[in-house]
DNA sequence: CCAACACTTCGATACTTGTCGAACTATACG
DNA sequence: CGTATAGTTCGACAAGTATCGAAGTGTTGG
């Protein structure tokens, strides 16, 4: 039996939270589908792009990447006048591993 | 790139939202701590060992096993005058995988 | 049948949060 | 510079929900 941390606990809950929302959600597929093709393709995952396919508007979309940097869920970079979304491959194997039993 | 239907995106999302708070996250990792207890010694996880757990009422716990079903995250069943929870093994292979790119 | 126990349903309340418009900052480009 | 574009911050409002107490259902054991 894998017994779990207290703080384990508060991060994972943090990125349920984050990934709770549908619209938060889809954006995270989003950067995490790009962030596959940009490893193949070599470019970068652009926030500017993304929020043309969710419906709603900059702030939120401000917003909601806010909550997933918080979350560690992604990072952002800002290059020059673009913003650019990277997942964080930590969080991947810490939600993988929790599932994993 | 591995691409994501919509109807999964719905069953993760409501995945996650159940996770997402506090009180039920702790709920479900309990049960998830049971459960693997209860193959090894062949007993049963009951609701009524969680509550004494959570420092919240019986409606509240009621109420969050619900969504918890609700999601397909866990499953319970009535044993006469008592609740037992297991964990849905496809819920956890389904967002296993989701991390696992 | 009755009392005790485990859980559920209902209604109310308090708190959280997703969303937007408006105003602001930062960068690029003539 | 001045204008355009990308993104952020702020304040407000609407919608959702976690929680509880009270009352209800179902089951066990006397």
């Amino acid at each position: 039996m894998t017994k779990m941390k207290d703080k384990d606990a508060k991060a994972l809950g943090k990125m349920f939270k984050a990934l709770a929302h549908p619209n938060r959600l889809q954006l995270f597929v989003e950067i995490l589908e790009q962030s596959e093709a940009a490893f193949e393709e070599g470019h970068d995952c652009f926030a500017n792009a993304i929020m043309e396919k969710l419906n709603v508007g900059a702030p939120t979309i401000s917003h909601h990447l806010k909550e997933l940097v918080n979350a560690d869920l992604i990072s952002t970079e800002r290059k020059g006048k673009f913003l650019t979304c990277q997942v964080n491959p930590d969080a991947m194997k810490r939600l993988g591993a929790f599932f994993a039993r």
